[in-house]
DNA sequence: CAGTGGTCTAGACCACAAC
DNA sequence: TTGTGGTCTAGACCACTGA
């Protein structure tokens, strides 16, 4: 066992025991050295690999602090579009009547637009979008998901109160539907990758853990051209998609009493 | 700029200029250190973040060889289990018709069972279950998935065929069924996470680039318990997941004219 | 301002796997 | 046998940032 192997066990060993609770900080980097007569080098691979599992998150002038891992949810998906009350999408992730919790403050910016969004948005990159940006999770829960909503320019222009604070009632998607792009088609798009250093650091996870983006576009009924793109990112070790599955019709079954065995 | 961020810069634009193509081996160590007179771990920390990115593959012995990127596939998800003419599921990202290869050879191996796999079907972490595992890609792609199908021990005795090379007609799946567990029916359930080096190294991947684990269980309509999983791996940049989504009766358009406005 | 993160040097040894 | 991967030592300096 290699020298930054048994350092690891050991302290994963001991989180998982309780000796270090969440939010507690593990011994830092001279004690770890000083314990296991080991180089920087060695204690910080030791580390770094309690990190990759998601056990431990770095917090600077704290020190290396026990991460609240608060277990996978189960993403019931569909191929529906649910709205909730004002008229806002649900959380893919929201179980009904389930209460959700903002993290920090909401953002509202004009951004110049990223190469995934300007994308989705079949715009030039580098050009500036509109981009709401929030953190969320069930009540009591870390941060689930970073969610970013980009607006076309186009429909901004169309439904100037999409980019107020108030986007008044039914939000912002109401707007851009009475403004003649109603009614809105979406489509969802899944991928894997690994975080961007922000993205890790607004949900309190690792850079070194992978992460599901969830994105969703909306299309205009009038142009036929996308709207508006919400990219949804969800730590890698919080997040299951389950989907029941049906027999294709072209999925025969024949059971034994039926055996006639055609080909 | 950090010098192992320029070391990276040059090697990436170069690959992408064309000036490696892939198959090739980059410069190796020792002459990277001489021609940017750094050391060994500045040139590791840039080649590390290259093969990160799933430019380039370190092949054993060769050097570090460029990736050949297929490019990322769009796999549309339905609720079906489609199934080919012989009666296999077809891979979900294949599309009808489109022929697909095998790399290596298949196995067929009864050993010790993952914890992933347990969980889907139940059993104790360490028992042993048949498994077959294979890699497939459409024609003249490199792979593209890993496909490790797992039955359960109680199916394996109550259909003693899905454990022979020949499965017979249909596959195992119509030997399950015609054992008294059909019809089955089937969950996926989808996840992010990072790959095994067993499985990075089967699908010619870094370790360092994350998966889409995909995985479907078949539960029998006899005993209602899981019978078979069959886990698939997906290197994260050759994977996007689509669905077309529709507007649930709750998410109401209200378009301009009729405007009535209720609360 | 302490304790991380990140970068860097200049060495070392062993394992592994393909050519 | 060669060129990686991986591990390791023993130093160094700077940046960042939250208590």
């Amino acid at each position: 066992m290699r020298r930054y192997e048994r350092i690891a066990r050991d302290l994963r060993d001991a989180i998982n025991r309780g000796d270090y609770r969440p939010g507690d900080t593990i011994p830092h980097e001279p004690e770890l050295m000083e314990r296991y007569g080991a180089s920087r080098h060695a204690v910080r691979t030791a580390v770094a690999a309690l990190t990759r599992e998601g056990l431990v998150i770095p917090v600077r002038r704290r020190g290396t602090v026990v991460r609240d891992r608060a277990g996978r949810r189960r993403v019931r998906r569909g191929l529906l579009v649910r709205r909730d009350h004002r008229g806002y999408v649900m959380p893919a992730a929201a179980r009904e009547g389930e209460p959700w919790q903002v993290h920090g403050r909401p953002r509202r910016d004009t951004v110049p637009i990223p190469a995934r969004a300007a994308e989705l948005l079949g715009l030039e990159e580098g050009a500036t979008a509109l981009r709401r940006r929030r953190v969320t999770s069930p009540e009591g829960e870390p941060p689930f998901q970073l969610v970013d909503t980009w607006i076309h320019p186009d429909a901004v222009a169309d439904a100037p109160q999409v980019a107020e604070r108030d986007t008044g009632p039914g939000g912002y998607l109401d707007r851009l539907e009475e403004a003649g792009h109603g009614p809105l088609s979406w489509a969802e798009y899944i991928r894997v990758r690994m975080p961007a250093p922000d993205e890790a650091r607004l949900l309190g996870m690792p850079t070194s853990m992978p992460v599901m983006e969830i994105a969703r576009v909306g299309t205009s009924a009038r142009t036929n051209a996308p709207v508006e793109a919400t990219i949804c990112i969800i730590p890698g070790d919080r997040v299951e998609l389950v989907t029941q599955l049906r027999r294709a019709p072209s999925a025969r079954w024949r059971d034994r009493s039926a055996h006639h065995d055609g080909s």
